[in-house]
DNA sequence: CTTAGCACTCTTGGCAGGAGAGTGCTAAAA
DNA sequence: TTTTAGCACTCTCCTGCCAAGAGTGCTAAG
């Protein structure tokens, strides 16, 4: 990505500006007006023209203003835009509306999923946070009536799986308690392969159970992303962009398709927590997302329990306030997930006072 | 809804059958030589002036064909067409996948949301199986680092609920454990009220614990729906119909907005199993729906949990199969939820053969 | 009651022409 | 060397127009 000289990024980062305010390419005429610039508009030409051939503007067509070509798009948030901040009075009434929930774990993700979504004007995404390898920390075995018992299993992190199984004959409830206990003396703490390591010195029955486990841990271990929680698609569905023919739909593959969205966070995001991603335009690997840009972070607390959350709008989207509600809201979800897992027990600093590194 | 003579039946049914298939209005000319009638498009001509005189057909414009309104839909549903099944080849892939993931509650909603929005190519919105009042059934309470603790309350039927507390000092699990053991011997069985008018009589503590329990189950009881599975959004927005501007939208804020979902619901299935809902063109009360049709069942055990399913499709959608499909998926998710309730050890009987009412 | 015939209406697609917007280029001004 | 004015050029968008095609509604005859 070559230098731009300075009156060149502020042409970009002015036709950014305006193009995202109205989706309309911008011409040299309208920027001069519209922005008070002191030179004529022959010189703003001249100036696109050159950031046109260097590949950061297009034409639709010959006699049409100009737009931000993806490059543009990623010359303007890696250089040009400032690191800025959500205003403060906003930063308060999210960071108040999580705290009324804190105790609240399911609520987590959808407040995190509508907050994003109304900030941003855009599609929401969020995951639930989860185990980097699956832990075990408590197991219940719950009777039916019948030989029928439902298995809870609660993984470090409050990730809650069950299964239904059929025993040989009927137990009484304590008995199952009982069988329950023990094994969560043995494993709790534990990954898969270290409770299968167990099972051979555990009695038949105790030992199908841990068996049972054993496998929803690797089941959950397998998928990397269990639940999708999303808001915001009607609103991004009435940007002009999505408004016609096929587009629609490509956006909707990447919720319905969960292979897609696991492909897409592996891609970008590695473990780390707190940096924020920005795909612009699929970036040539996602071809469903040609109209999009995804701005994207992990969060959680590292090596212990992450998800990922972000926004998807189209490219013609405000980065600026995307990137600091995305970053924002990570920040409080970390918080929130620390405290599942790590557990302070002092009361937890104002949130809203903070920013990532 | 009056009468009408079997000729025009048959060609009602046959101009729905047409637009169903080509979603282009079909005129008098086509459905004779389509269809083989032994009558001139002069006569079909007249027979359909007279029923769109009685409001069955419409035209877009003077020169056009007719294509059915909401109130031709509605007389086809509930007079032509003739209960029909899916197909045992299709029943027995269907029963065959259900089978397969007895065991696994969590894969139940999403399988069947798959299945329908696969037979019926259209979307597809399923509700996890809720008591009609919440029953406690198990809790468990497992202490975090520090004062933290994650209350987990398991729900008659196998709902989840998650609750973080803090506790004024400390404690070491097995004294948790002891507290939540003395909890569910007390209130296994029992609703929120029933519950609440043990609390006076409980220790300080596990009074505490008890009313979050309490407030845990009234929140359940007040939401219809928690979650809604849904699934192929993408292949119903390929519908014509939906490619064009606005009507995506109004589609999407169906999932959206659970407000409105739970109206719908609420509005239009009673708590009655097994009977088969269809909501026609939104039937003027729901405005965003005016171009869908739904087809709504309640499944589960009456009286102890039940949930709905159902599928959305454009007005112009396929009836018969939808139908069926619905009812049929709604019989097998009504099974499983037989099985962890009411709980029967013996095997159950194939899926397959079965029909509703 | 059915049908043939015919006039009528309305959509669709193609084509032409003018207005408007914005560019690219060239040559003059700073 | 950079900036600017001027001008020709290109392209979209809208409008009006025409012909083709599809389908109806009506009327009068079978």
């Amino acid at each position: 990505m070559g230098e731009l000289t300075g009156r060149q990024e502020m042409i970009l980062g002015l036709v950014v500006h305006e193009f995202v305010r109205t989706a309309v390419p911008v011409g040299s005429r309208t920027l001069v007006e519209k922005y008070g610039l002191n030179v004529s508009p022959a010189t703003v030409r001249n100036e696109m023209a050159r950031l046109e051939e260097l590949g950061y503007l297009t034409h639709p067509h010959t006699s049409a203003g100009r737009m931000p070509t993806d490059l543009g798009y990623r010359y303007f948030v890696e250089r040009l835009l400032q690191e800025t901040e959500l205003p403060l009075a906003e930063r308060r009434t999210i960071a108040h509306q999580f705290q009324q929930i804190r105790q609240e774990v399911e609520e987590w993700m959808p407040l995190a999923a509508s907050v994003l979504a109304r900030t941003t004007r855009s599609a929401a995404l969020v995951t639930a946070p989860r185990a980097a390898r699956a832990r075990y920390r408590h197991l219940q075995l719950i009777s039916t009536q019948g030989r029928l018992v439902l298995l809870v299993l609660v993984l470090q992190g409050g990730l809650v799986k069950q299964q239904m199984l059929t025993l040989p004959e009927p137990l009484p409830q304590p008995v199952l308690s009982e069988v329950a206990d023990r094994l969560n003396q043995l494993c709790a703490g534990l990954t898969a392969e270290e409770i299968e390591a167990h099972i051979p010195t555990l009695p038949l029955f105790e030992a199908d159970i841990a068996q049972l486990a054993v496998g929803m841990m690797h089941r959950a271990d397998l998928s990397t992303a269990d639940e999708v929680y999303h808001d915001g698609l009607t609103e991004l569905l009435q940007e002009p962009e999505f408004t016609e023919g096929g587009q629609a739909q490509s956006v909707l593959r990447v919720l319905e398709e969960r292979s897609f969205l696991e492909a897409v966070l592996a891609d970008t995001l590695g473990p780390t927590i707190g940096s924020v991603r920005v795909v612009i335009g699929g970036e040539g690997r996602f071809d469903e997302l040609q109209a999009c840009s995804l701005i994207l972070s992990r969060y959680g607390v590292a090596g212990l329990a992450t998800g990922a959350l972000g926004v998807l709008g189209p490219t013609r989207m405000g980065y600026g306030r995307a990137i600091s509600a995305v970053r924002f809201v990570a920040g409080l979800l970390s918080e929130l997930v620390h405290d599942v897992f790590v557990a302070g027990s002092e009361p937890l600093p104002s949130a809203t006072g903070r920013s990532s590194p």
